[in-house]
This record gives structure tokens, C-alpha cells and sequence, in this order.
DNA sequence: AAGGAGTACAACCGCCGAGAA
DNA sequence: ATTCTCGGCGGTTGTACTCCT
């Protein structure tokens, strides 16, 4: 929207393409003094040709601590495809679950890698994802999960965003980060609240949804009760 | 060695919702 | 109440890399 047109010099337009490590660096210091968020601000501040949204993925698909590179393991995998499963393309909430790995990370994993595979192993056509999302999305499971646990509204990503970013504090990765720190001092708490909710949904899904045989159709080796 | 096909991943785009003005 | 800005998300594209012929 709007934010293209603000935070780059209006007769070059932003800078597109590969990051240099300059530029990197930048962000990195920015974020060190002032924490994350205010992208457009960090843009017009350090002069960096990027627009905001630019730089805030940049941040969290490569600059962010605590990032996990390198190949998915076996039960990442195995997470992920149960996680799709239950979410459908919900990338950033499947990203909540899985430490160090990115939603974009994810997403390009499943489009690239799993989604052949599991059309291998099952012959089968590709999982509808816009089904499997309609489905989670109108079915009373969802609604009244929801219900219960608020998490899963368009809030609950941020809140699943500051249990990362609290999260890789906690493993003491890269830089230190005082500003996020200084956010709230309730990690611990957070963190044990965040995955009482995620039980508590897992749950309600499974009581509710006993019959819904609409979630398996696509993989029927993956069935919700053998959700951990 | 060359080049075409397939794959993996980084980055961009468009839309949407929240909050401020 | 309306408009504008910004942050966030999922979808898509671009490109570098690898493999195969």
C-alpha cells in the first residue's frame, strides 16, 4: 500500500534484489540500538534504500537470531506436514511451532519438497489447501477452538512473534537484545501459557472433530490422533 | 564442456487489519 | 467517521545452483 511510496527516495524508488552485507549490517546495528519493528522508520533513518517491508523480512527470514539453517530434519518434516494438516497454509503459525525456522522457510519447503513428496508416497493429487482451510476455517471446531483460545485470531501471531523473539533470547544466540528484552519481562510465563493454549486447541480440535473425516482424506496416513 | 530441466531459496507483491491522526 | 500509515501474512516470482544428457 502507501508504505511503498514513503520510506525511499521517491525518484530512485527502492532498492531491490540480493542484500549486501553492508546492508545487513545496518539493520543489525538498527536493531541492536532500538529493537525490532518501526521498519519504515529503520529505512528513512539509515538511508538504506529498502522499503520497510522489505526490511522486516529481511529480518526474520535471515537476520534474526536464533535462525535454524540448513536442511529440515526428519521430525521437523514430520511436524510440518501434521502441523498443514491441522492449519492448512497458515505458514507463520505452523513457523510458531517449530524453533529457528522461518515461515518462509516453510512455505518454500513444502511448495519445493513436500508437496511432491507426499504426492509420491500416496499417490495422489496435490492436498487442496484452499479445502483444507476452508474446512478449518468454517468448521464450528475452529470456531469454537477459537473461542477458547484467542491465539488463533490475527493477534495471535504477533504473540506467537514475541514468543520467538523471546525464545531466541533464551537460546543465546548472536546479539543481545535489550530493547526486546525490555518489551516484557514474562518469557518463562509466556512461553508456558503459549503452549497451553496450543494443547488446549489440539484438544478441542480432536474432541470436536471426532468424525470429521474432511481432515484426512488427502493423507490418510496422518490421522489427528496420532497428533503427538 | 555446454546447455536444458529441475530444484531450492531469497525476495517481492498485493491484500488486509490495526491503530494513529 | 474517515483517511493514512504501517506491520503482517500468504502467494508468487526470479534467480542461482545442481543434475542430467
Amino acid at each position: 500500500m502507501g508504505e511503498s511510496s514513503t520510506c525511499y527516495d521517491k525518484n530512485e524508488g527502492p532498492k531491490k534484489g540480493a542484500w549486501a552485507a553492508s546492508e545487513d549490517q545496518i539493520v543489525i546495528d538498527y536493531v541492536k540500538k532500538h529493537g525490532v519493528g518501526k521498519w519504515g522508520k529503520l529505512s528513512r533513518e539509515t538511508g538504506l534504500k529498502r522499503c520497510g517491508k522489505s526490511v522486516r523480512l529481511r529480518w526474520l527470514n535471515y537476520l534474526r537470531p536464533g535462525i535454524v539453517r540448513g536442511n529440515i530434519t526428519e521430525d521437523e518434516e514430520e511436524l510440518i506436514i501434521r502441523l498443514h494438516k491441522l492449519l492448512g497454509n497458515r505458514w507463520s503459525l505452523i513457523a510458531g511451532r517449530i524453533p529457528g525456522r522461518t515461515d518462509n522457510e516453510i512455505k518454500n519447503y513444502w511448495n519445493s519438497c513436500l508437496k511432491r513428496k507426499l504426492q509420491q508416497q500416496n499417490h495422489l493429487a496435490v492436498p487442496r489447501n484452499e479445502e483444507i482451510r476452508e474446512d478449518l476455517s468454517s468448521s464450528a471446531a475452529v470456531a469454537a477452538a477459537a473461542e477458547k483460545n484467542p491465539h488463533l485470531t490475527g493477534n495471535n501471531v504477533n504473540e506467537d512473534e514475541d514468543y520467538h523473539q523471546h525464545h531466541d533470547v533464551d537460546f543465546g544466540v548472536g546479539i543481545e537484545f535489550e530493547a526486546i528484552d525490555n518489551n516484557n519481562g514474562t518469557g518463562d510465563d509466556e512461553h508456558l501459557r503459549d503452549d497451553l493454549w496450543w494443547n488446549n486447541f489440539i484438544m478441542d480440535l480432536n474432541d470436536i472433530q471426532l468424525d470429521a473425516s474432511e481432515f484426512q482424506p488427502d493423507f490418510p496416513e496422518i490421522r489427528l490422533g496420532n497428533l503427538w
